[in-house]
DNA sequence: CGAGCGCATGTAATCGTTTACATCCTGACA
DNA sequence: TGTCAGGATGTAAACGATTACATGCGCTCG
């Protein structure tokens, strides 16, 4: 492997002069400047990381942690956090936690030394205890997490104004008992989205019924049993929201199976707005969520805590969703046209 | 930053010492071990990954490189990269090249002395030029990129036959108009395809058309518009393959537009068979490509060569596909809850 | 013409580890 | 009792960069 000392003494100059041109940390006469460039480039120098960030003490590489890499909603927020960050010039470690619940504070530790800030995503409602492991005043931003009483940077999606604004749609299309199937237990958003979903069901003076009520965990199996449940209660609901789309598309297939058709016998609606969305049959009513946004955004402010350590911005941002009405909500009739009222 | 050297002095040992009990490089007195651990545990200690990797020249990280990280397809790569790598210890540098030609050597240069190692997708056809920019030597794995006089490992699906077995298939139906909906422009994966298609054609004596092969880029706009013009010929197709999933469901959603019935007018089918695929409607037939699995090999061979530098196995290694029936292709009629899953 | 300034460059300390080598100590054995 | 083996520990030199400080040199200006 070639190093500094081999360039500077190819091309006949100190190790500080070569580390210059590549700092432009003082200035090198153009000439020097020239040569040193070239003598690189023929050796296939380039500057050892690992070395460079033991003096400088910065890395140039931001820790990512998910809870999990499955599906298109992580896969956007990487997408989202990569672009911001390869605009910035940072590397990005990325790792997930696959459930360890300790897993949080060893893959914490592993990465001292290694990334400059944090990007953590916990939306488990017990995970707060896990900043404890690393030094305070590092920076961290938190995505989708419940809030806490550390003091971290943390971004949220309107999950509850979502979920309420989604409610008060389908009410408005008439609907009068509308379902819910919930997200993973001990999971902020799913938590959140519940919240808003009884808070639609107040707001548009209907009852909160516990057996409209049926527990998900975000998966389509999970959503498709839930959506077969609710079908054959003795009064079914006309409208089955559920807390995410994968469930909801669980849904839209259990409606299939079930011998009901959509939007006609019974309405269904998402959450988050994943691509798929529009190409499901019939396309899913949704609210959507700006994932790639959201993991730009997180990224930008973690930058900006890098560049100025000194006045931290520890709020807690939310980002706005958005009702993205399809047919699967019968609001929009297929060429046939039937009017609701 | 609490450093081996604060640990060393809080312990009443030398920096060897805590050293020694970090790595077991040597035997420690078990009494002096749990000082030292006790010491470390208290102060909030773990090891400067940048100063072990100056000087054992290891980072005990992989880097990831990947065309880009839209859809499901890269979040399944990624998972299997990183449970593999995972269960070594190791760490996952990630970046994408967001069609950057020339991102390409700069993505591998800011890489040099970040990782010991790389996993680097670059179906791109002309993208073999790039290997220059790394030290020979350096241990790297191929995924789906074109064979390459390069000698490097290599990993890549069994494109040809897959897209062969699926003209077979279809052919087998009774089908005898099968077109093909290509996939992007210079992608090794979309040629290999495209010569499966061809060759299935011709073992099933269908002839080849050159209206019946439109292109496509792989995403779901492309596939519809795609499809879109096939309907539209004087002699439609009765059949529509698409490269991969995300198109076959923009052919889906472009057959509704057009007022065809799936699989009633004409079959439908894909290629990658990503988790949606079961879920869209008609659940898509598909050539199922075990994505993860093919994220976890390539580590798996990297790890190898990291662990054994000596015995370098450079072989092109090709991971199998298999034909998943579902309704789109018309094999299975109506009765929907019989399904291959 | 000499003082002094500032540009270009070199020298060497430093970052936090690992590890070869040196040292010390304890106990077994002749 | 002296020797020696070998386990436990310490000392200090790397690793490859950055950077404060020192140095040398050509100018300008009084």
């Amino acid at each position: 492997m070639v190093t500094i000392k081999d360039v500077a003494r190819a091309a006949g100059v100190s190790v500080a002069t070569v580390s210059r041109v590549y700092n432009s940390s003082a200035p090198v006469r153009q000439d020097t400047r020239d040569r040193v460039r070239a003598v690189a480039e023929q050796l296939g120098y380039s500057p050892h990381g690992a070395a460079r960030s033991l003096i400088t003490s910065r890395t140039h590489t931001l820790g990512v942690l998910l809870p999990d890499l499955y599906g298109e909603f992580f896969s956007e927020v990487i997408r989202g956090v990569d672009g911001a960050a390869q605009r910035a010039g940072y590397h990005l470690l990325v790792s997930s936690l696959r459930g360890e619940s300790h897993g949080l504070e060893a893959a914490l530790r592993s990465m001292r030394g290694r990334v400059d800030g944090l990007i953590v995503m916990s939306p488990d409602l017990d995970a707060g205890a896990a900043g404890r492991s690393l030094p305070s005043g590092f920076p961290v931003v938190l995505l989708n997490g419940p809030p806490s009483d550390a003091a971290y940077a943390s971004l949220v999606v309107a999950n509850a104004e979502g979920a309420q604004a989604m409610v008060a749609h389908l009410a408005g299309l008439g609907h009068r008992r509308i379902a819910l199937v919930g997200g993973a237990a001990r999971n902020y958003d799913a938590e959140e989205r519940r919240r808003g979903y009884r808070q639609g069901l107040g707001e548009a003076g209907l009852p909160w019924r516990p057996d409209y009520e049926v527990a998900g965990d975000f998966s389509e199996e999970s959503g498709h049993a839930a959506a077969l449940r609710l079908l054959s209660l003795p009064e079914p609901p006309t409208a089955i929201f559920a807390a995410n789309d994968c469930m909801a598309i669980g849904a839209l297939s259990a409606c299939r199976d079930h011998g009901r058709k959509v939007p006609d016998d019974v309405a269904v609606a998402g959450f988050d707005d994943i691509p798929m969305a529009r190409y499901v049959d019939p396309p899913l009513t949704s609210v959507h969520v700006d994932i790639s946004a959201l993991g730009a955004r997180a990224t930008e402010r973690l930058l900006d805590a890098l560049r100025a350590p000194a006045n931290r911005d520890l709020r807690r941002e939310t980002l706005p969703t958005t009702l993205v009405v399809r047919r699967s909500c019968g609001a929009l009739t297929p060429t046939p046209m039937r009017e609701i009222p």
